[in-house]
DNA sequence: GTTAAAACCGATTGCCTATCGGTTTTAATT
DNA sequence: AATTAAAACCGATAGGCAATCGGTTTTAAC
């Protein structure tokens, strides 16, 4: 999966501010680059199409906001360009990691440590939970 | 940066088998896919004036051989892939991890502490060895 | 039903990979 | 040095996708 400029843009105004018609993400986009109303609803429906929006009607307008969370697409972009490189039953971050891991400092070590503690925490629970 | 699917078959091939000539690359790729021998040497000059590789002349014909490690590659498209959602200072990997830990086993948990550890070493060798 | 707003369609441009045929360069060989 | 065979290089083409926007159709408000 690949995501253009403009889609970039719109997908993390979107984050900021979900529920909004074409008009609001043009007008607000409008600060960063120049493009025509049309060229936002274009990227719009792109993102659509693609699954990373979900939009409902309100009067004349749809309201889109983003279907994905960002750190969902993060994780998924990861895995879209790391997995060809990667063997079956290695995970992507985990090779992704050994790759990244070395401009990484203290204070990031400590925050990822944090971070599996709680996801440590998540599994114990899952298991005792499971009635 | 994007890599095409040749592109990145050229490079799985030049990271088993450094130093070796198009006509090489030509005859492993033909078990994988079948494109003419201009085809390859085309991704070959690409890959080489993007600097994935570099070559030496050996009689006639060139010799390539990677010029990035597996690692650093995904590290690379892994930020050119996710640099746009993160704020600086965060690390595009530490903001993925928060979504595809949920999926983490404790395996390989373990496994990303055992790095984790690693790198911390890596750091204080980097502290006391600077003279 | 009219009308104004917004969605939708289609065409175009630009960029990049993949694809090769054909020409030029290069280096062995006689 | 001239020949020749190999390999590099060039240029053209096709295909895919984002970005671009004008113009038409749909839609809903009045």
């Amino acid at each position: 999966m690949f995501l253009g400029e403009l889609e970039k843009q719109v997908l993390q105004y979107l984050w900021s501010s979900p529920g909004v018609d074409v008009k609001r993400v043009h007008a607000e986009l409008s600060k960063q680059r120049d493009s025509s109303l049309n060229t936002v609803q274009s990227a719009l429906e792109r993102l659509f199409k693609k699954g990373l929006l979900s939009r409902e009607k309100q009067g004349h307008a749809y309201l889109y906001r983003a279907e994905v969370a960002r750190n969902d697409l993060i994780a998924k972009l990861i895995d879209s360009v790391a997995s060809d490189f990667v063997s079956k039953g290695e995970s992507s971050l985990i090779a992704a990691f050994s790759s990244v891991s070395t401009e990484m400092d203290e204070a990031q070590l400590d925050r990822l440590e944090q971070l599996i503690e709680i996801q440590r925490q998540q599994l114990k629970k899952g298991d005792s939970s499971a009635d």
